[in-house]
DNA sequence: TGCAACAAAATGTCAGACGTTTAAATGTAT
DNA sequence: ATACATTTAAACGTCTGACATTTTGTTGCA
């Protein structure tokens, strides 16, 4: 594991890359000590500075943690399901914000994603997810709501149904999936209307969770999914429009 | 964005959640050039191996690449679903290893998920697509290959069927749940009749794909989850056995 | 025995320096 | 004036050495 190739570059690159692999293969197990900042830094021929900068890369994927004082350092970390929820969100996030990947194919990969879940949340839902549901249905309805608010209300509701499998590898994937959406549903502008619909919408997959009727749940979502993408297009198509418009009065002067 | 509070704990670490914030609000747009580590030391007013410190774990996260030399620099970086592929796969792989996520539910998310892409890859997917799934299929049911070579085979098959959908997003998340699982496959030593029984399963898949058939992809894979498990179960219930021999064998001495 | 002071180990941070890479600016020759 | 070679400067990559801070263990005293 102390294999540095001596030339081409970004030594702390490689030194992460080494430690990586020996925590991935299973040399280092959770909470095994890694050698001092000075050991590494001998092992490894190099200056303290660049090792510290690759215990920070490290640290940035919450492979390790670092502690200080008399018989610190840094120990291999348990990945929790939390950190690797906010890994994957932001990844995510970032990855059909800088990708432009159109919103049908975000919203319908969510969707697809959704549905998968839609068996077993109403097989094994608790009563609190259906419960957490309800609540967020109802909060959706109220009409103060900003639309940053409704949205984040959506992603609970959506979040109680995925948590309801039971399965937290499954929530972990599709925590990604939900959640990295917001941004784009944040870009739409909801009529009381439109907000109405979708409430309708929740409260269906709400009656058909409590009613332990999967198929029901599953054509629900889909019947939401067609609705957000009509939704959806008709704001986009709105906005063309009005940007089309002012080019136009930008020429007619 | 220049925030820092003076006290509590690692500089670095707060340095680089200013600037990943900036990046997932907008603020620098990808390609955008952050200032000079000499320029960003001066701003956070901390010293250039600190701020040195917090460029590297951005770009463990692939969110900023660095170029040397004269106007080079920091710069944002475009998450390619490349680099997002290997992060989640690498995240998802260590959250199941260091978790002690059971097969079963391991083997539930993935294909809960995969079935999410059944009907979509039955309607979209290419010629190519399909000619993958049937070079794999043929590749597992050659006798020579090694446990590791089958478990890779397999995963390529899924994954042909995954990119069948034709939604990057949906491959995205789903390498994490395909991908992930392959160490928790590994364990498992195929016998001639296991593999053969796949490969039929795999073949049921891919004629159901080449149907255009969704309901039935969605139903063959559903067989091979159920034949998955059990396989899984009576080989960790014979090691089991085993390990439980060996302790009475030393009991006996 | 119990508590306080001290020592040691480790990370966190800083300052300054040198090497290397790269692109732009400059200069020279055709 | 253009083309090519040279110089220059900006920036990252790395190193050395030092000091600050935190935490733990141990010693010493009451």
């Amino acid at each position: 594991m102390k294999i540095d190739p001596n030339n081409p570059a970004d030594l702390s690159a490689q030194i992460a890359g080494a430690i990586r692999d020996a925590i991935v293969a299973g040399d280092l197990i959770v909470d095994a000590r890694l050698p001092s900042e000075a050991e590494l830094s001998e092992n490894f021929k190099v200056s303290r500075p660049t090792v510290r900068e690759a215990l920070k890369r490290l640290a940035a994927q919450s492979l390790i943690r670092t502690q200080r004082g008399a018989f610190g350092g840094a120990f291999v970390n348990r990945l929790s399901f939390e950190d690797a929820y906010n890994q994957h969100i932001t990844t995510s996030t970032l990855l059909l914000g800088m990708n432009g990947v159109s919103f049908d194919t975000a919203c319908e990969a969510r969707f697809a994603l959704e549905r998968a879940c839609a068996s077993l949340s109403a097989a094994r839902r608790s009563a609190d997810h259906l419960a957490t549901m309800r609540v967020e249905a109802v909060r959706q309805a109220q009409p103060g709501l900003s639309d940053e608010a409704f949205c984040a209300s959506d992603v609970a509701f959506h979040r109680a149904l995925v948590d309801g499998a039971g399965n937290p590898v499954l929530s972990y994937q599709l925590a990604g999936a939900v959640e990295a959406m917001q941004p784009l549903m944040n870009m739409i502008t909801f009529t009381a209307r439109n907000r109405a619909q979708i409430v309708t919408l929740h409260s269906q997959i709400a009656d058909a969770v409590e009613a332990r009727d999967g198929g029901a749940v599953s054509a629900a979502l889909t019947a939401l999914e067609v609705y957000t993408k009509t939704l959806a297009q008709s704001v986009f198509a709105a906005r063309a429009l009005a940007a089309e418009g002012t080019v136009t009065d930008k020429a007619a002067r």
